[in-house]
DNA sequence: ATTCACCTACCGTCCGGTAGGTAGTCAGAT
DNA sequence: ATCTGACTACCTACCGGACGGTAGGTGAAT
């Protein structure tokens, strides 16, 4: 247990040039995608040669899978978090703490997580597997919160839990092609994302997608 | 009113060269993105020289302009269209009439649309005027929309008319990246989005976004 | 004669990746 | 105490190939 023999897994804990290589290429990443980040940029913007990076990492797709992965996880694991603390919680309450994890992740940690949806593909090679793991670890997550409502009657039975999944998780990624951090605070973006929602008080039952509501006609 | 004195109006209305070469540009750029979309690629798609490009185009990224511009004009028309074949219809079923034309340009009309969302930048290049005065006319579209439910209390007054908008636009163009013919129909789609964000029947008022709904406590 | 719609050949630049060298560190042998 | 050899974390220099774009030519149609 003391050697290192694995590229992935030099430096061991502390912080050395890989996490500042991933740094960088993180904020490269988020504001240009896989093509338009070139291993020079990131070598250049770090302060070392080309070709040291491939001392730490065995090829480009290999940094920037580690990049998105540790987006991705990040997201999943302030999701998981914001759930375990509400739980027994209402189901809109669940909802909202579950919206605004994902946002406060996705806009208020660094770049790793806003790199990890502005690349989506990895160009002509395709997705690494590690990478469409860790995504379907992620989107679990939501499929069972939104089981969850389901069965507990907040998400009407006729809805398609999938449509809710795929449409929300559409709504907020697309969020990093338009959010600025002076216009909305990611607190009342949340708020305001569910309430287009989820209808009705914290208690309520049948908050979304009731097709009669039966209040007005 | 003989000649054609400008590039980007040769051929006049006949097909051409011209067209085909952005119909091909349209499919490469529907799955390659900006960057990884390349003039060689195209040229070998229509069957030309590469330099044979810029006798019809002064640049790639012109090309990948007329793309874009066509087609956000075409969903632009499409939603057009859909509200003005449901002028005086209820709020609930305007809002499904466009976002099922939305849907339905996006994932049933060629290349050109998929393609303006997924170039959404243009590299290094700050995005040409034209396609942001473009975008910006086909938003506003959903604008007045939005402005109309929300006069005729279809969306409640408390709630983010902005918030709304985009959140309802980046679900739907989030859906080139999941969506699948086979799947989902794009009209159940278009029923099953609207009923996650408009509950009540087609008569109703405070369809949308209502905190307290006063069904159930 | 001129214009159209292409062509071949080439430009400089940048790409990801490789080969091989070199200071500095440090454990263990002498 | 000093030498040795492995290892670390970089470096310079280079590779073949692809990139967007340009120069200048050619046969057919007008």
């Amino acid at each position: 247990m003391s050697e290192a023999p694995d590229k992935s897994q030099r430096e061991g804990v502390e912080g050395g040039s890989r996490r500042l290589i991933l740094d960088t290429a993180a904020r490269l990443l988020r504001s240009g995608g896989y093509h338009q980040t070139t291993l020079r940029e990131i070598a250049e913007a770090v302060g070392i040669r080309k070709a040291s990076l491939y001392y730490h990492f065995a090829s480009k797709e290999e940094i920037v899978e580690a990049v998105v992965n540790d987006g991705v996880r990040f997201v999943h694991e302030a999701v998981v978090a914001a759930l375990a603390a509400t739980e027994g919680a209402s189901p809109r309450a669940r909802l909202e703490a579950a919206i605004h994890a994902h946002l406060k992740a996705l806009h208020g940690h660094g770049d790793y997580t806003s790199a990890s949806i502005k690349v989506f593909t990895f160009g002509e090679t395709p997705t690494p597997e590690s990478v469409r793991r860790v995504r379907r670890a992620y989107e679990d997550v939501w499929r069972e919160l939104i089981a969850e409502l389901q069965r507990e009657g907040a998400l009407a039975p006729e809805r398609s839990p999938d449509a809710l999944r795929l449409f929300l998780l559409g709504a907020l990624n697309g969020s990093i092609d338009w959010y600025r951090p002076g216009r909305f605070d990611v607190a009342a973006l949340a708020r305001e994302f569910t309430a287009l929602i989820a209808h009705g008080e914290q208690g309520g039952a049948a908050l979304i997608g009731a097709d009669a509501a039966g209040a007005s006609g």
